[in-house]
RNA sequence: GGGCGGUUAGUUCAGUUGGUAGAACGCUUCGUUUACACCGAAGAGGCCAUAGGUUCGAGUCCUAUACCGCCCACCA
């Protein structure tokens, strides 16, 4: 049979990919008669490229989908991207911004025609990329956020929760973004720790005698042109002559009022705080409590607006180092500490975020996470490790309504229509898939739409049901809904996981999959996240191009414990190559003695056939525990555990041993039949995991197995008539003698081409039996000529000696090596390190040494000292043998 | 401030209900015997972070401590 010497990864994964996708087997039918299996992707962004992370994360499921399909499953794996609202709309502004336009001169209109422009040209690349790594998605099922199903269950979705009451519309102080200048949700602001300071001012109070003070603590003064009040806690009675004064806004000179609340630390700052309910969330509740009038003084891309007097104009960050002057040169400013606090920032373009108050969409959120919760709570979902549970759980517990309007253009526009007519009244706002005609209330037809969109995981939190057609019923969502499981990364638990089981037990009254995997977090091997900002990534497709896909896969695979983060370097992948390059020469053997008559034999018959050797018998019985343990490993999500159990059969047992043995009865049909039943089946266990090398090989392989892809081939069967521990240790036995053998040619430097006769002691019967019957294998493997096995031997003179499980073997040594130059060398050898021992000793023993010399030497010494120890008794023992 | 993860061979990491410590890479020595040097053989290398406790027995369970890392949090 034809191989080639050299394995082409490129080659052999353009040709089955293709050959897969042409052949239609990722495609998934509603098929009654069998289970399905559903597996929901986390939709990468169409702005993205395909990262470790991707790889991993797809590599995982492509795993679980393979491995499902050829166990009997009808497999749906459906794909898709979202389509990132603000990370697009970024993308596409900048481009255009390099033609010289910008968004707000070519309207919206235009803007969006660009946008889909753009996403046409650009936004399936991550999906070519997905099948560069083998991923066997359903790719005619593949969805966009923006399609019109999924757009219409958004808006579905919305209206349904607007007239639940859970979907509201007020003013509240949201994440705002300065520079994509819109709202974000509290998960979109992500909190870093800032090396900020803590300003100390002092606000004179208006009294009689003038130049009181009180001095107030804050980390953001450029907000103090916002304040409305100073408040203390009641309880403080350092304050309490503040009673019923009044405290004058310096610079401004506005009149604050003063406030008591419990809500203030007396112990933080000076236990005095300025309220400015317009950019904080705390003082927004205090003026809220106190009814007090906030005082916005930002514009949306946070400089200072017009109710900010002199430091209209300038930016937050400005006009804080302005005011900070002004306050110096009144005398006003007390002092300024270095103060480490934790800032949000945008999640998009890093941004500091900046609190502000606005008219934002909400979804009440509360009663939303209650069925989530009991969910997890009776075990109707599973988080895998365990632990995110509690994160979950926490989360959920301390929800906070979820701010769902965006201040962009790309993205679904909020269903919500006004009645300008109606202006400020309740009844202006209408809620409705289309654009009503007329105003229901006044019969106005001035009508204009909320110019708001809504978040983009507004869309991907319905994902696994709004992909199958909801809100109709179609026979997909019947039979592929709920899903089995979802694997992602933790970075999106809050985001879309947790979201989508509220949105599930909400529309669907069913939790949208049952097992959770969460795996960790790709980092470089100095354990720092990989970002593009960074400039630290290793990017999949160039590890794919050097190594190949399946040594991509199976690296990453086999070095991600559990839930644990990954630590990349580029090096990480020769594993994978390696192994793949074992397994083709492994399979060139086979192929290249495979003769096609002696194959065809039935595994059940073979059992009983008296010609099967130690040796088949024994690959046969640690192929079935191997397999079974990497189901085992699969199922329970310990997927490195299956990949490196594989591995380890392939290498370590099936090429360092069996084909070793075969070598000895190539022509025989027992080892025929045995090699390639054990190939065939190998390579079925490893192709969820290494899917293009096992394709390529198995199609190399005598047809005789019905499909036409190992993609869509049964897994193997278990045939536990084979698996006998009895066999096992058997062939381990045979396995330390012969290492026991070549032990003693290296350690008495014995020529390799030299036969060596052996004398083996042996106290079981049965092992006895099994030796004799098996010798063929110890004169092969450990070159040796003849072999004396009996229950009782005498120590042949000058004999190197071993034992191992309790028995022991002999190697006479005359004859072998030239017994007085060995011993010589011996002594010469242990003479040397003697004086070498006696030397460092009296190193050691001298004190000037020990306390001069640098410590590392007096280590070195010693450890020296301990090594020669070590050294010279084995050398003696070999002497005495002699 | 709360929660979580890590600390095991020179390095990077496995170690599933407690039972004589594993892999990969690197290192040393040998080897091109008709699959493979992206290879084979033999070998060296570990008070499993520290201190207590439970147990016949602890890398594994409990309690503290230290260091590293992550997530969450409206202390201005």
């Amino acid at each position: 049979m034809d191989i080639p010497t050299q394995y082409n990864p490129k080659e052999t994964e353009q040709k089955w990919y293709s050959y897969w996708e042409g052949k239609g087997y990722f495609h998934a039918e509603v098929s009654p008669d069998r289970k399905p299996y559903t597996i929901v992707i986390p939709p990468p962004n169409i702005t993205g490229i395909l990262h470790m992370g991707h790889a991993l994360n797809n590599t995982i499921q492509d795993i679980f989908v393979r491995y499902k399909r050829m166990r009997g499953f009808e497999v749906l794996w459906m794909p898709g991207t979202d389509h990132a609202g603000i990370a697009t709309q970024n993308v596409v502004e900048k481009r255009l911004k390099a033609k010289g336009k910008d968004r707000e001169t070519l309207g919206r209109e235009k803007f969006i025609k660009e946008v889909w422009k753009w996403r046409d040209e650009y936004g399936s690349a991550i999906i070519n990329q997905l099948k560069r790594l083998g991923c066997s998605c359903d790719w005619q099922r593949t969805r966009f956020t923006m399609d019109e199903g999924l757009s219409h269950a958004v808006v579905e979705v919305f209206i349904r929760l607007y007239r639940k009451g859970l979907i509201y519309r007020g003013n509240y102080i949201i994440n705002w973004c300065p520079r994509c200048r819109t709202a974000l949700s509290d998960e979109e602001a992500q909190h870093r720790d800032v090396d900020g300071m803590m300003y100390y001012i002092r606000y004179p109070i208006e009294t009689e005698k003038s130049m009181d003070h009180v001095v107030v603590a804050t980390t953001r003064p450029e907000t103090m042109l916002g304040d409305v009040a100073v408040c203390v806690n009641p309880k403080d009675t350092r304050y309490k002559h503040l009673k019923d004064k009044s405290i004058i806004l310096p610079i401004l000179n506005r009149k604050l009022k003063v406030i008591m609340d419990p809500k203030v630390d007396p112990k933080f700052g000076t236990g005095v705080l300025k309220v400015t309910p317009a950019h904080d969330p705390v003082d927004f509740e205090l003026g809220k409590s106190h009814n007090l009038e906030p005082v916005n003084v930002m514009n949306e891309d946070a400089t200072i607006n017009e109710l900010g007097g002199d430091f209209e104009g300038m930016d937050r960050f400005e006009a804080r180092e302005a005011i900070i002057d002004a306050l110096k040169e009144r005398g006003l400013f007390v002092k300024a500490e270095p103060h480490k606090h934790a800032v949000g920032h945008c999640y998009r373009c890093h941004t500091m975020v900046e609190p502000r108050l606005s008219r934002q969409w909400f979804v009440k959120m509360a009663p939303l996470a209650k069925p989530a919760l009991r969910a997890v709570k009776d075990g109707r979902l599973k988080f895998y490790p365990g632990r995110w549970t509690k994160v979950y759980t926490n989360w959920m517990e301390n929800i906070r309504d979820w701010c769902i309007s965006r201040q962009i253009w790309w993205g679904h526009r909020i269903p919500v229509y006004y009645c300008k007519e109606c202006g400020e009244k309740p009844e202006a706002v209408i809620v409705a898939k289309v654009k009503p005609e007329r105003c229901p209330h006044c019969g106005s037809g001035d009508i204009e739409q909320d110019s708001d969109v809504l978040d983009t995981w507004f869309s991907s939190w319905l994902w696994p049901f709004s992909t199958l057609g909801w809100p109709k019923k179609t026979k997909e969502l019947e039979y592929f809904y709920p899903t089995d499981a979802l694997v992602t990364a933790q970075e999106i638990i809050f985001f879309w996981v947790a979201r989508m089981i509220m949105s599930g037990a909400e529309f669907m009254n069913e939790i949208p999959f049952r097992d959770v995997y969460i795996h960790g977090t790709v980092r470089d091997d100095t354990g720092t996240k990989m970002s593009k900002s960074l400039g630290n990534i290793i990017d999949p497709i160039e590890i794919i191009n050097r190594f190949g896909t399946d040594a991509l896969r199976f690296s990453i695979i086999s070095i991600t414990a559990q839930g644990q983060d990954v630590f990349l370097s580029p090096q990480k992948f020769e594993i994978g190559r390696n192994f793949a390059n074992k397994l083709w020469n492994a399979s060139r053997l086979v192929l290249m003695n495979l003769k096609e008559g002696l194959i065809k034999r039935d595994l059940c018959q073979m059992v009983k056939d008296p010609a099967l050797t130690l040796a088949d018998r024994w690959i046969l019985s640690r192929f079935y525990q191997a397999s079974e343990d990497f189901a085992k490993s699969l199922e329970s999500y310990r997927i490195n555990d299956a990949a490196n159990r594989i591995y380890e059969f392939i290498w370590h047992e099936f090429c360092d041993w069996y084909l070793e043995m075969a070598k000895l009865t190539m022509d025989e049909a027992h080892t025929q039949v045995t090699l390639y039943k054990v190939l065939e089946k190998s390579l079925r266990v490893l192709h969820p995991v290494m899917p293009f090398i096992t394709e390529d090989i198995w199609q190399r392989l005598p047809r005789e197995h019905g499909t036409d892809s190992i993609m869509i081939s049964k897994w193997p069967h278990m045939q536990k008539q084979f698996v006998s521990k009895e066999i096992d240790s058997e062939m381990e036995i045979l396995i330390n003698i012969i290492q026991a053998i070549r032990n003693i040619r290296a350690t008495w430097r014995i020529e390799p081409k030299k036969e060596l006769s052996v004398f083996i002691k042996v106290k079981k019967k049965a092992t006895l039996t099994s030796i004799n019957t098996n010798n063929v294998y110890i004169k092969r493997l450990a070159r040796t000529g003849d072999i004396e096995a009996r229950t009782a031997i005498n120590r042949p003179k000058h004999a190197a000696y071993a034992v191992r499980a309790g028995i022991e073997i002999f190697v006479p040594l005359e004859g072998v090596i030239d017994i007085e130059k060995e011993k010589e060398r011996l002594k010469g050898k242990i003479a040397g390190l003697a004086s070498e021992f006696k030397h460092a000793e009296s190193k050691l023993k001298n004190k000037n040494f020990i306390s001069k010399a640098p410590k590392e030497v007096v280590q070195k010494a010693r450890d020296r000292l301990e090594f020669i120890k070590a050294e010279i008794n084995p050398l003696k023992k070999n002497l005495k043998l002699l």
